[in-house]
DNA sequence: TTTAGCACTCTCAACCTTAGAGTGCTAAAA
DNA sequence: TTTTAGCACTCTAAGGTTGAGAGTGCTAAA
């Protein structure tokens, strides 16, 4: 791939940002026209025939203006673009939105997905917290009926897992209290890997919740059984591309789809730090299914303790310098929640 | 509305069986052949003609066959329809799906939408079970740092609700335990109209913590903050209904607007016993976002205790019979959930 | 290296035409 | 009185044609 001179990166820009706004291929006398170049049409008219040769740009047909191609998107984002921050007016309102909905995992996620919907015009897509490391922190069993006890897990996370257990025999709630307050002292702090020792002799009901509470640890070791939250599909299906029905489907199975979002998530932040927004543009030839859309997509939590994936679905046409800055900001705000709950429940 | 003849309320049987079929208008001809009817063609123009008429059918424009108009659904539903119940063995592989994942809310919903959405070939809808009567079941707090602490409030109905307080002053652990323990002891069994005395002089730990609980039941009352879960979009898109981009966005609407579907909910709903399903065809004339779609819903859940909506999103011609026994079967096994989680949390 | 000029290509919208489906009506048949 | 055959009529959907216009690539001059 040959280097581009400044002029053509211009150009490229300017194609980019028309084709973003009027979702419409351009024209070279429009280009000049627009934004009151001083070169010709016939100038530009040049340069857009070399970046057609070198891939960042294609026609639709013969004789309409010029589309970037995923590969000039992907320049664009990589070398072009510009974040367009949000506004600091914006951004007080929502961080104080989300003061205030500090206590309840719940109301950030939704919080967060319609934000972020509204920010990037696009459809947002948020997974649930997920302890990476799962770290114990406090036991309850609550008997409910015969051998049917009712446990009660919560992690350093602040994540409360509940679980209806049968045990092998019936124990009184002051035997249930008293093994829940032992394995909470013997737990405290326990991660997947330091929860290989019982911390009693084998047969007796602490042993026997303790291979439960291992197990929870490792499903959740897994990734298993998160939530997703979206918002803003509604959004999205008013942008000409979801006008074919076919594409709108495709779209809407990344969300159905719950095997197909975990590769597209795990595989496209594979080496990304906490806090790098990745961009995944038409699905880069290995996703059908994202032809002619786009993926922004942050990773937001605590390193070490619980971290979830907070992203957005668009026309491969979409604003990325907002959509970027939009999920850049609202992983911010959920790490900043997801740390401050880890905090105060320590 | 003038009474229908066996034979016109035959024809129209047979035009809503072909039309939810093959999404076209359906001739005179065609019905005598596909049939085998032992009246001719003419026969068929003529009743046609009267349903019309009488507003079951239409011409989308002159000479095309006939559609059923909403009106026809409705009389179609209302006493032609019969149910098309699901195959035995297919009810039994579900039925075993949800025992095993009796112990999670979060599993029986996900299944539940899954299922629902596969068998009605439909958009399902499912809102989290909510305690019509929140009954106080158990308490506990557990300190996180210095006044700050995690109120886990478990009620009969199994659900567990998590909220993290900021107390005026600071109580040691062992402090908090004793109130909750108090406080379980106190109000166990309570609804918000028993929650009315404070079980302690004023002032006290335990009093501060009541009216917590007392405004955490309240907020419960009214319905607010339950998830709703969903599945079978891609479904409902490859219908030739959805492939115009407008329709498709009416119907995401309703997934979306939160108030538009706690109303839709509700009207629809108002009168009807649980376990009843309703069907809403075409919105009715009140109802823009449902031009062209019907929802047939149900409520599920344990009288006086906790109780959700299950219902299905689908084009106006939708296979009504699959959809009202899909649904009836699905929140009958959803019932059984919440009564069960109910009984054995006693 | 840039630009004006120009022939060329291709789409899109508008228009026309035609085949065919399905009707409603009429008058005869049952 | 009800049913049916026959038929003229209406309207759509599909296919084909046309012209305007947009935007190009090339050439030759600046």
């Amino acid at each position: 791939m040959e280097r581009l001179s400044e002029r053509q990166k211009l150009i490229l820009g300017l194609i980019v940002q028309e084709y973003v706004e009027h979702a419409q291929p351009v024209g070279s006398k429009h280009l000049v026209d627009q934004f009151g170049l001083d070169v010709s049409s016939a100038t530009v008219r040049n340069e857009m025939l070399e970046l057609t040769e070198s891939g960042f740009l294609r026609q639709p047909f013969t004789s309409a203006g010029r589309v970037p191609t995923e590969e000039g998107f992907r320049f664009f984002v990589g070398e072009l673009m510009h974040r367009q921050e949000l506004p600091a007016s914006t951004k007080h309102t929502i961080s104080h939105q989300f003061y205030q909905a500090r206590h309840e995992v719940q109301q950030w996620m939704r919080l967060a997905a319609s934000v972020l919907a509204a920010q990037s015009k696009a459809a947002s897509l948020i997974t649930t917290p997920k302890s990476q490391q799962a770290r114990f922190k406090h036991l309850e069993l609550i008997l409910t009926a015969g051998r049917q006890v009712l446990m009660v897990l919560v992690l350093e996370s602040g994540q409360v897992i509940q679980q209806m257990l049968v045990l092998k025999e019936a124990f009184s709630q002051e035997k249930l209290s008293a093994s829940a307050s032992q394995l909470t002292d013997h737990l405290r702090g326990a991660t997947i890997s330091t929860l290989t020792t019982p911390p009693a002799e084998t047969g007796t009901l602490a042993e026997e919740i303790f291979k439960l509470i291992k197990g929870e640890f490792q499903a959740l070791e897994q990734g298993l059984g998160g939530e997703v939250y979206h918002d803003g599909w509604t959004n999205v299906l008013a942008e000409p591309e979801f006008s074919d029905a076919d594409a709108a489907q495709r779209a809407l199975r990344v969300l159905e789809e719950r095997p197909l979002l975990d590769t597209l998530l795990t595989q496209t932040m594979t080496g990304a730090e906490i806090g790098g927004v990745q961009v995944l543009i038409g699905g880069e030839g290995r996703w059908e299914e994202l032809n002619d859309f786009s993926l922004v997509v942050a990773r937001y939590g605590a390193p070490e303790a619980a971290s979830g994936y907070v992203g957005v679905l668009g026309p491969i046409r979409m604003s990325y310098g907002r959509a970027v800055s939009a999920v850049d900001y609202v992983a911010g705000l959920l790490s900043e929640m997801v740390t401050e709950s880890l905090n105060t429940h320590d």
